[in-house]
DNA sequence: AATGACTAGTTTGTAAAACAAAATAGTAAA
DNA sequence: TTTACTATTTTGTTTTACAAACTAGTCATT
């Protein structure tokens, strides 16, 4: 892992929302998931994580997943985002801003430090 | 808690590398911490996070901690970033700038989503 | 038909982390 | 002397991450 890659520590906590935020866009199964986050460089999130994560969502009422059969492989269960969801979707993209604007300010405030 | 705090949750893995650019400024002691931290919306940051961390944090080498009386109540443990702990502070500034980028154009490619 | 590659999900077990709460201890003002 | 504020450590519970093993489907080679 190179020192520019987002950490698994980092990304605590924010997994969540970024898949309330995919979820709320369109239907997405786990394995699509993963592959999105791949292009926003969670690369290789492990699905040890993703799918627990799904699981404790649903558990949460904040998505629903629903089983589909695939003519390439296995069944797909995609997951629904409920009004729950969407609510929590825009309580993370208010925390977000707040948490970015924060530890922005943090950082350049000291910005010249050695 | 409102819906603009930050949740704890999302701020895993991130208060380490606030930690650092703190003490890397300046030594701090754990109480002067939490008090900085809430400037920046770290509103109560629970003393069973931070002073843990903060052991872990000299136990991986990042920080060390000497002990100082003070004539405003009990002794004071201020922490001095090491070399160590520069590298570590640059990483995780690194980290944040792609990990900002990234949760941002997740979802902002998804603004107007309803 | 057997093998391997890719897709897809669940379950289990372990280690780490968060953190509430209690214990300890110092100063200072009411 | 009681209360308030400052300051750290330790203990115990709950949650979380996630590696690893297991199941299972399709498709292209061998």
């Amino acid at each position: 892992m190179s020192q520019n890659d987002i950490s698994s520590q980092m990304l605590k906590g924010i997994l969540q929302g970024c898949l309330l935020i995919l979820i709320n866009q369109q239907p997405y199964y786990g394995y699509a998931i993963s592959q999105e986050l791949s292009k926003y460089g969670f690369a290789d999130v492990p699905k040890g994580t993703i799918y627990p994560l799904l699981m404790s969502m649903e558990k949460k009422g904040l998505i629903v997943g629903k089983t589909q059969p695939s003519k390439d492989g296995p069944q797909r269960k995609y997951y629904h985002i409920t009004t729950t969801g969407k609510q929590a979707r825009q309580t993370f993209l208010n925390k977000w801003d707040m948490l970015s604007l924060n530890v922005n300010d943090l950082i350049n405030e000291r910005r010249n430090d050695t």
